[in-house]
DNA sequence: CCATCGGTTTGATTTAGGTCAATTTTAGGT
DNA sequence: ACCTAAAATTGACCTAAATCAAACCGATGG
């Protein structure tokens, strides 16, 4: 993807006129990623904040014995790390590059000239940040309330409303990660997302090749999203 | 609290001119609850949003069998459901007061407009949000990466760094909220936080008097909440 | 084509913490 | 001060999920 485009389809950027689209472009350094690089790390001085052009990055947590905690994936046309920029001066966690990823990268100084200047810029940052404060919600809400089988559930949920393709034995579709990232994405480790797999599969509520996976009984997945034992 | 001073000590409303603060308030309605009462619920149009002018509110999801997770306690002079106007259109969790509370109420109509024009509430805003973000971000932490003894003892170490008095023993403060409420807040359930006090007492780590705590080992207190086993 | 190295799966076992039930303590209302 | 109801504690038990260990893929590079 082009560095326009992503600006333009990002919400940040939304409602602004080329001009100023032009004059963020100038603030911006593009920087590029290999696969597993980290972009930052828990407690580094936050110096500027990112958009996702193309490849994707991972932010996360991790406990003192090495667990994983995944708080979110961005995806080209997504921003990261900008409420660090005005709360704190440091960065609240790691960011990861999950692929070959290029970034545009915003100094904190210019960003927030630019932001007080731009009323329209700062209703967006309003609604961004409005938009990360209800996942959190909703991820506390999963994490604290509901076991792995409701979280993998609504995961499924979730990304075959977003990605799946209905064929005759359901809706179909690619996981978009690996699994032990998906595992750390749900709060939980690698062998016990792979048991609860494996009891959606023997239950016939969905099918699993690989990254592929077929949700057959759509109705069944979601009364397990929502906390119905299985 | 008068409703003038509350509004002042709000960082939401900080930086502004007194003119701005009266005509602030003109648009907010005041509101009573008694303790227990409910503010808002779940999926609940979301209205308007929130000044607390004295008494306590918790922010908390429920799961299907009736688990409490609380959110945030919201005491005088902050704000809650700010973020519910700007992102989707209904309250994602309940509010209900603790106490005897008095409340600012904002119509969202009226409330957006003012941000509209006033750059810097926007910024006010935007740092607010942030702030919320970190604290979101730290509690997902301590739910998926901690055990609840490390939950409780940065709870209790929080909690002295800003009421606590040193004594000849330690230091010493009270609770601020019922001992299943603390539970509720730690993500966990009365039985266990019991026990998890009871293990930091028969260590001789803290001691337990009802509500009034007493930290004898505050560096023992602080190896545990970073996760340094029991 | 084979060796290798993640990522994944499976099984056996352990453990933190939740559930249930009974008791004790505390606090608010009359 | 007393009575009741809610809050807190304790014990016995159970369960979900983590840990440990081993085997099993499947892609990648020599």
């Amino acid at each position: 993807m082009d560095i326009e485009a992503a600006l333009k389809r990002c919400p940040l950027f939304s409602g602004l006129e080329d001009r100023e689209i032009t004059e963020i472009e100038a603030i911006s350094a593009s920087k590029r990623y290999p696969k597993g690089t980290s972009i930052f790390s828990e407690d580094q001085e936050a110096k500027g904040f990112f958009v996702v052009i193309s490849g994707r990055v991972k932010i996360y947590k991790l406990s003192p014995e090495g667990k994983e905690q995944i708080l979110h994936i961005i995806s080209p046309g997504q921003t990261f790390a900008e409420a660090a920029l005005f709360d704190g001066s440091t960065y609240p966690a790691f960011a990861e590059s999950l692929a070959e990823t290029r970034v545009l990268y915003f100094p904190k100084e210019s960003f927030v000239n630019l932001i007080r200047k731009n009323p329209q810029m700062s209703l967006n940052m309003i609604a961004s940040l409005s938009h990360w404060l209800r996942e959190f919600v909703s991820l506390v809400e999963e994490l604290s309330l509901k076991d792995v089988s409701a979280r993998l559930s609504q995961y499924l949920m979730d990304l075959s409303a977003q990605s799946g393709r209905s064929s005759e034995r359901g809706i179909e579709f690619k996981l978009d990660i690996s699994k032990s990232q998906l595992a750390s994405q749900l709060g939980t480790i690698s062998e016990t997302l792979s048991r609860a797999l494996r009891k959606l599969r023997d239950r016939r509520i969905i099918e699993v090749e690989g990254k592929k996976i077929t949700i057959l009984q759509k109705d069944a997945l979601e009364e397990i999203s929502l906390g119905i034992p299985l």
